[in-house]
RNA sequence: GGGCGUAUAGCUCAGUUGGCUAGAGCGCAGCUCUGAUAAAGCUGAGGUCCUUGGUUCGAAUCCAAGUACGCCCA
């Protein structure tokens, strides 16, 4: 039975829960599979997300994305996959369970078992696999609760593998195999090779980070920077002036680098020689930050040169060199006397071995005889002293022009960041520390090489997951050669991106980024299969695990039955075929965006099942939040689908921006401003506002998150908060739900029976056909956005359509048609109509708002029904009931009569009491329509008794009357007001109107001259001819009979009279159907006149059966001004 | 330094291939309606469509330069 009672006061959060439940009694998604099956496939593919901690509510924008498109194609009858990923490897989760376990350090984590490394390693693993796990079944019942529907797994599938659950795992066998293969597929073209490089290290984590990694941890801080002399050699005196901002580089010094085009001064200060940049001597440094308040407290600004030489003495310049004819002299460094400084061939040994090897046999010299000048195009003026201090062991630009020029290398930092054997007294101490500075400026100091020090304030990277200060450090990593980044720029036009921006921004990363760097040194990863012959630096790719098995001379039997992964996988060893000897596997686990980049091939069997992956690949659409996978999970994706396919994965792009507070500042749990995803879908929540107050907030539920998210246009941040949401239910949400409930309620009362023959829809009156019409451009538009991926153009338009249209016309102008008491044709066909609204809404509504749309669908059908709305198929428009003039004509309709209360409210005269005649000129075709053919809802609408078209012919119904603003014009003309106003009050007043609207203005002629007058400078008003009151739009003028005669006053009276009985009849809390006894009872005589003209229909109105005294509920009111005593009574029959 | 994007009312944002007097919501002011009622509606005030130049009969829209902000890269 449809049409059970619908309260107005609703609970969304627990019809949401309550709907939740009855798709899982009712089992609807997995018949909405069934009867997909063999349906035409559409191919989603899921992002995975990082299973590392619950989400918050900013996941839900991309989750709600993702449902929308598969609900949707569920409805189109596609067969789809339904499978969520989970990202599982990595630095973040490992940096997490570090925190749990109160580890400090990767030699914590290598005696986590104290003294057995081995066990120690397993056992973090376990640790990572197992919070992986906790977290993917957190994040699972948090995306079941959101409505999206998912192949998920349900108590006992996490008991079974990652390779045998539904979702998939980045962590599993699979996708392992297929990144190996990957992998061999790029050593089979030369592509993978180890490096020595200079990389950005997090001494705290110990591992190096990449190009992408970097990008991700710039923060503001000052560090401790120095201007040191090198002397010159071959003239004693003079030094050129170096200038960083790391100290500790200065023990690993090589070169110093000038700008060949750039002119050096000779700077003279206490007998020495200084050189330095002409432009940097004078440059006010960082000045714009400073100024911009880009600053630290507690850091003072910047001295330029020229004031710290003056500061320290005076100075005089005394000569001017090309920066060229520096290049090549050579100098004294400023840590020369240390071991590391002597060794041969660059430090430690195996950096001289290395380099020595790749000379040639013949080693480069020891650092500290291979001290010069270098050219170096980049070496700027507008920080430092334009001689830059080249350290190739520590810097990534170093290292490269280290290379370049064949200097020797000096790599003074282990993995924690601490001072190597080699380095004299700083030996053991860490570089990151900022003591170390303090002492490597102690040391300057005292053999004199110090010229001065500043505090220096500037983004400097940090370590992404745990914010320590990165250093740069020598290391050997494992690289992608990207030689062949031009194959995958290619298929990036065949991607539709949205935002269109999106293939720009891919291009322009391709073509900027580096080689990419897969190796890492940590636990908890892909193990790289990569295995080298420790004597001759052979290695090889192996590209499965069936292939390691065949290879594999000792530890395959330990790692059988297990993942691949730390610490049994690097007791499998293979040999050399080329030497015999024994090829041991790299430590190194995966940059985990090769665990992601994977997916299209490891979750849709492109190994195990080509033909089926065929069908599958590739996707037809991924959907993601746009910053960052530009060059993370995008690029991965293309990377390695172009390596195996040279094709891309997937055919569209769907990104969004990110979530932000209500107020537009970027959430943080730190700031108190973040939404944890159950507050806001069930539990309520709290968050900090501006002014440090904490305020508690209702929860939204599943359906208001993801509307709002669905109506906002992607490319924007969104602004998410209590505010936004309240805003959107009211106006949206609770629209929908009234406009429900008011069907629902009367389709109770009158046993509206769904299922009855229609009425036919040329026997329907011009508002059903309207809004019918209307319906079907809803329907065509909804089709039309939804597949160009572009929800929330048609959210809008659901807004619109719902609010303006269904709610504000539609139902308004309908009510009594609802309310009267005989059945006929006439309510039937009004009920069908709203009915056919409201039911089509919730199938087009279905995959943004699942919990509503199903709670309404199922209150609304009849024998004819579904299961589910989500059964339902995706309603089609159809054209036949599309009526364009109809919607022309409604649309001036609404027009006229926004004129006409416009009219109403210029005369005060408010919109109960009836007024004689209302009179329009027409400026279209179809106001003239809509006055014949509406001109009872104008009547209606507006109160009055008569609508009279007015012809072409007889000229302008309103005159203009322009008056000066004083205030405004009084301020530009000052003392020739007076003038001007009589001026004005001389000039057609039609002319002036549209002249001061027009763009030139109006120009008014006064005795020194003319005036140009533009619309601030008057006030324009309509009149209408005497006792009327006019209002004008555009060309559509509209005059209403402001007169109120005796007999309109009292019919206003009458009118004034049901209200108050009406309000009586609520407060007495009598049920609409109820008929009543009333009395009236007034001294007044206009209004007992009235009472008595209008007596049939007060009783009519207000079901009065019978006119008596003495009734129980009593109200003693005042008709406009004038006393009345209601009294009355229920009558029971 | 290079690339991409954004700039429209006090705030948040729409504005299609260039087209009449640039719109909405919130907020503000004044009202109204009243059996969808702890709901709803109307009217109004409020705009240098970032600036300058160009193309055009016509520019918020297209082009160029500049400014500011955001993101990315170096």
């Amino acid at each position: 039975m449809p049409f059970s009672k619908v309260e107005s006061q609703v609970d969304f959060p627990a019809l949401e829960r309550e709907i939740l439940a009855f798709w899982d009694r009712e089992d609807i998604f997995n018949r909405l599979r069934k009867r997909n099956a063999d349906g035409p496939r559409w191919s989603f593919l899921d992002g995975p997300i990082t299973a590392n901690n619950p989400m918050g509510v900013h996941h839900a924008w991309g989750r709600t994305y993702k449902d929308v498109f598969q609900r949707y194609h569920a409805m189109l009858g596609c067969h789809q996959r339904y499978q969520n990923g989970f990202d599982c490897q990595g630095l973040w989760v490992e940096v997490e369970v570090e925190k749990e376990l109160g580890l400090k350090s990767k030699r914590d984590i290598e005696n986590l078992v104290p003294g057995d490394r081995f066990a120690s390693i397993d056992k973090f693993v376990n640790l990572c696999k197992q919070r992986v796990d906790k977290f993917a079944r957190v994040q699972t019942d948090q995306s079941i609760r959101l409505g999206y529907w998912m192949d998920w797994d349900r108590g006992d599938d996490w008991l079974k593998a990652p390779d045998d659950r539904h979702s998939y795992f980045t962590m599993s066998n699979e996708n392992n195999d297929n990144i190996w293969a990957f992998l061999k597929r790029c050593h089979s073209r030369g592509l993978v090779y180890k490096a020595h490089d200079a990389m950005p290290w997090c001494p705290r984590c110990s591992v190096g980070l990449s190009q992408m990694e970097m990008a991700e941890g710039y923060q503001m801080v000052a560090h401790r920077a120095i201007f040191v002399k090198f002397p010159l050699l071959d003239a004693p005196g003079e030094n050129l002036l170096a200038w960083t901002t790391t100290p500790w580089t200065m023990t690993s010094n090589v070169a110093a680098a000038v700008n060949p085009e750039l002119t050096y001064l000779q700077v003279r200060h206490k007998d020495e020689i200084y050189y330095v940049a002409k432009g940097a001597f004078t440059a006010q440094r960082l000045e714009e930050q400073f100024r911009r308040k880009e600053w630290l407290d507690g850091v003072p600004r910047l001295k330029s040169l020229e004031q710290m030489f003056k500061e320290k003495g005076g100075f005089e310049i005394v000569g001017e060199v090309p920066g060229a004819s520096l290049v090549g002299r050579r100098y004294q460094g400023p840590f020369d006397d240390i071991p590391a400084q002597a060794s041969v061939g660059g430090f430690p040994a195996e950096v001289a071995r290395v380099a020595t090897q790749r000379a040639g046999g013949q080693p480069p010299p020891a650092a500290r005889d291979a001290h010069r000048v270098i050219p170096w195009r980049e070496v700027g003026e507008t920080e430092g002293t334009g001689i830059v201090h080249i350290a190739p062991g520590c810097g990534k630009e170093d290292f490269g022009l280290g290379r370049e020029h064949g200097l020797p290398v000096v790599a003074p930092l282990d993995e924690f960041g601490n001072y190597v054997e080699g380095f004299g007294v700083l030996t053991g101490m860490s570089a990151a520390d900022p003591a170390t500075a303090e002492k490597v400026l102690e040391i300057l100091q005292q053999s004199g090489r110090l010229f001065a020090s500043e505090k220096y304030p500037h983004k400097y990277p940090h370590c992404w997951r745990c914010k320590t200060e990165v250093l740069f450090r020598l290391v050997d990593e494992w690289f992608i050669g990207m030689s062949w980044r031009d194959e995958i720029a290619r298929v990036c036009h065949d991607i539709r991106w949205i935002p269109e921006f999106g293939l720009q921004r891919e291009l322009d990363w391709l073509k900027n980024m580096g080689d990419w760097m897969i190796s890492k040194k940590r636990f908890w990863g892909l193990a790289l299969p990569i295995w080298v012959d420790e004597f001759t630096n052979d290695f090889e790719v192996i590209g499965s695990r069936e292939e390691l098995r065949a290879r594999a001379v000792e530890g395959m039997e330990a790692l059988e039955g297990r993942s691949p992964h730390k610490p049994f996988i690097d007791n499998v060893k293979i040999r050399n075929p080329r030497t015999g000897n024994l090829m041991t596997r790299i430590p190194d686990v995966g940059n985990p965006w090769l665990d992601a980049g994977i997916v299209p091939f490891s979750t849709m069997g492109y190994r195990t099942g080509p033909a089926e992956w065929a069908k599958w690949f590739p996707a037809d659409l991924i959907t993601e939040c746009f910053p960052g996978q530009f060059r993370n999970w995008f690029y991965s994706l293309l990377a390695m689908s172009v390596m195996l396919e040279d094709k891309a994965p997937f055919k569209a792009l769907l990104g969004h921006a990110l979530v932000r507070d209500q107020t537009g500042d970027e959430m943080h749990k730190s700031k108190g401003n973040s939404i944890p995803f159950e507050g806001a879908s069930d539990n309520g929540y709290e968050i900090r506002g501006k002014d440090g107050k904490i305020e508690k907030h209702p929860p939204m539920g599943a359906d208001l998150v993801r509307w709002m998210f669905c109506r906002q246009n992607p490319a924007h941040n969104i602004n998410f908060g209590p505010g936004p949401a309240e805003e959107i239910r009211a106006r949206f949400l609770l629209k929908l739900w009234n406009t429900y409930s008011f069907l629902c309620n009367y389709a109770r009362l009158d046993g509206f029976d769904p299922d009855a023959p229609a009425v036919p829809l040329d026997r329907r009156p011009d508002l059903d056909r309207w809004i019918l019409s209307d319906l079907q451009k809803l329907l065509s538009s909804a089709r039309e956005c939804l597949e160009k991926y572009d929800i929330s153009s048609f959210c809008l338009e659901v807004e619109r359509f719902v609010d303006d249209k269904v709610s504000n016309w539609y139902v308004r102008r309908n009510r009594r048609r609802f309310w009267k008491s005989e059945a006929g044709e006439d309510k039937t066909a009004a009920y069908q109509t709203l009915h056919e609204c409201v039911l089509t809404l919730t199938r087009v509504l279905a995959p943004f708002i699942p919990f509503i749309t199903d709670h309404m669908y199922l209150n609304l059908v009849g024998e004819k029904r579904e299961a589910s709305v989500h059964l339902t198929p995706w309603p089609e428009a159809r054209a036949e009931l599309i009526d364009d003039v109809l919607s022309d004509d409604m649309e001036a309709l609404l027009r006229l009569v926004s004129l006409g209360l416009s009219a109403r409210n210029s005369a005060k005269i408010k919109v109960r009491q009836p007024l004689a005649t209302l009179r329009v000129r027409a400026a279209s075709a179809a106001e003239k329509r809509a006055v014949e053919r509406f001109a009872d809802q104008l009547r209606d609408e507006l109160n009055i008794k008569r609508v009279e078209l007015v012809q072409d012919s007889e000229g302008p119904l309103l005159r203009a009357e322009v008056k000066l603003n004083l205030r405004v014009a009084g301020a530009k003309l000052g003392s020739r007001l007076k003038e001007a106003q009589t001026a004005l009050a001389a000039e057609d007043h039609i002319k002036v109107a549209s002249g001061v609207q027009s763009t030139t203005g109006f120009v008014l002629n006064l005795a020194d001259g003319p005036e140009t007058l533009t619309s601030a400078d008057v006030l324009i008003t309509y009149v209408g001819p005497e006792g009327w009151s006019g209002v004008a739009d555009r060309d559509t003028q509209v005059a209403l009979d402001a007169r109120i005669t005796p007999e309109l006053a009292r019919e206003g009276m009458a009118r004034d009279i049901v209200r108050q009985i009406q309000d009586l009849r609520k407060r007495a809390g009598l049920e609409m159907e109820d008929r009543i006894a009333l009395e009236l009872e007034s001294p007044h005589e206009e209004l007992a006149k009235a009472i008595e003209e209008h007596r049939a229909s007060i009783a009519a109105e207000t079901l009065t059966a019978s006119w008596t005294t003495g009734g129980t509920h009593v109200a003693d009111v005042r008709i406009d001004s004038a006393p009345l005593i209601i009294r009355l009574d229920k009558i029971t029959t």
